[in-house]
DNA sequence: GTATTATATGAATACTTATTCATATAATAA
DNA sequence: TTATTATATGAATAAGTATTCATATAATAC
């Protein structure tokens, strides 16, 4: 493989190798998305965009049952994607910050506009 | 388990199970970041914000060998993150749209603010 | 103290997926 | 036609991960 094309495009591989972003941000950003790219745990962060939840109303809103939800909550928060306080004897989860909703709803206009009026 | 808490949360987790995105939206956002999760094509896409290239400059961009590239290429292109046109004997690939940018941009702009500057 | 309720978690299983190797296709050159 | 170059792809393997089940922790009530 040698490639035969114009210097043109020589020239944008090598600045692509020279601009990518450092390795270790590249995976930074890898495991936010890998974070979110499951449905399960979408839907927790999509019902969280309603305020403060227990464990117990997040089960309710995304449905399952209560041992995954706790395994996603975890994922989530060591993610950073979440918080959480005691209060009781419950957990109160909330949304981490307002970037986390940003890239969602991004998103979610990015997906509806498949249908064609763009 | 039946949750002692204010009728306010209540209400929340009930709004909350209302306003998800339906099923089919949320499994296709799950498949969108799922395809940007993973570092390989991570690099893949910020390499081809320089433009155009071909494959051979794909695999010179961003490491690996060609067989790995031309999957994840794949995979890629049937997300829609990447479109491709052959020009004699080479292909060659480029970003999909805009969007596609804006998520990378914006998230990566999250990632770099975890330092503390906020 | 014991009982109950809310949540978390380790281990096992099942599913998904990235990577590699070998080979196929497709364009061009001779 | 055959040879070469660029890219794609099926199959196998290996690595990662979601879910379930059973159990642990932690707060509260008695």
């Amino acid at each position: 493989m040698e490639c035969n094309h114009e210097r043109e495009h020589e020239v944008a591989a090598a600045r692509a190798a020279k601009n990518l972003p450092a390795q270790n941000e590249i995976e930074r950003l890898a495991s936010q998305f890998k974070t979110i790219c499951e449905p399960s745990r979408l839907k927790i962060l999509f019902a969280l965009r309603e305020g403060e939840m227990c464990v117990y109303h997040i089960v309710e809103a995304v449905g399952g049952n209560q041992s995954a939800v706790s395994h996603q909550l975890r994922i989530l928060r060591d993610n950073r994607m979440i918080k959480s306080r005691r209060e009781g004897q419950n957990i109160l989860y909330s949304l981490a910050d307002a970037h986390v909703l940003a890239v969602l709803e991004l998103a979610l206009a990015h997906a509806g506009c498949e249908g064609g009026e763009e």
